[in-house]
DNA sequence: ATTGATACAGAATTTAATACGGCCATTATG
DNA sequence: CATAATGGCCGTATTAAATTCTGTATCAAT
């Protein structure tokens, strides 16, 4: 499958909102992008062009942000996962936390509600790497203290799911909220 | 691009390392998996047939796990990020929890070192969604206490870069690890 | 030195992506 | 109310890419 390489959506052209036949998409996507239009217009009941255009237009919406290769983080020598907290003086986006986030071994950074910390997921060799990381978080103008997760196993870890939008049963003792 | 769906590898049949050229290629596609092989031969310099099956051995051999779809969580309606830490009597992968992974709201679940605690990752559609699902995880046999960290704005947020190893300038103060 | 295996390039073939035209339904408009 | 305009779809035609095939060079092991 293929066509014009995915691009971020500058502008927001046609941001009609993604329909069960839309999500139905995803979801196949998500799970394979490498299948073609045929099979996806089978899968969800188009024909192969009418496929092809809804994912065109999801493309162009952002709703699909990338076609993405998935890696195993073992097969590039990352088989050390760990989050870290970083309690830090005020917000921000400090040049410093920058220059990390520009290591391949960091993947996710976050800023956390409450507490003034961010919240960082790195992929390491070993724990000399994950050493070497920390320290420099550490050194980071701002950050008073660390705290580490390092994880034993992963028992799930996948990309968005565009899953059908269900309710959670209300827990008996909680009242419905006002608004 | 592409050809027969990626199979999760049962076998480990040609479990060959890769190389600086794998890597190249790996670093292209999870940025870009919709060129074609014409194009990723010429950004690696080889040809398109070598690419395709460079690309059809890292499918094999699992460093490639899927080709797949990203979605912008805020277009499947889930804008809301949190982490949330869960303690545990003993560890596990107990049914409880594991039904919770079933929700697609739930994106990651991880053991963690030190204390007996798994670490969840989580997007919902807004708080009231958060909130059952907390109560929920709160609910289940074995947990004894839960702290959530709702994600306030997120600065990076990418998939495992294949990167090329690099060192780490050792800390002054830091003594060489004698192993 | 010879054999075998591996990785590659180039050409040929098959398959899929893309472009086009027409149809139907829904919605806007006179 | 009638009618135009739009959007989404299908079927077909065209173009481009994936895939297969064959030969060759390189390296390792015998």
């Amino acid at each position: 499958m293929d066509e014009e390489t995915d691009g971020v959506p500058q502008n927001r052209p046609a941001a009609r909102d993604v329909d069960a036949t839309d999500r139905k998409i995803l979801g196949v996507l998500v799970d394979d992008a490498t299948i073609s239009y045929a099979e996806l217009g089978d899968r969800v009941g188009l024909s192969p062009p009418a496929a092809h255009e809804r994912v065109k237009r999801l493309r162009r919406s952002g709703a699909i942000r990338n076609t993405a290769a998935i890696i195993d983080p073992k097969a590039v020598r990352k088989p050390l996962l760990a989050f870290v907290h970083i309690d830090t003086k005020g917000w921000g986006k400090t040049p410093e936390l920058m220059a990390i986030s520009e290591r391949p071994e960091v993947e996710e950074i976050h800023s956390v509600a409450g507490d003034t910390c961010m919240l960082i997921k790195v992929r390491t060799e070993d724990t000399r790497a994950l050493e070497g990381l920390l320290s420099r978080l550490y050194e980071t103008p701002g950050v008073t203290s660390t705290r580490s997760y390092v994880v034993l196993s992963t028992y799930l870890e996948r990309p968005v799911q565009p899953g059908i939008t269900t309710e959670w049963p209300s827990p008996r003792h909680m009242a419905k909220p006002l608004y």
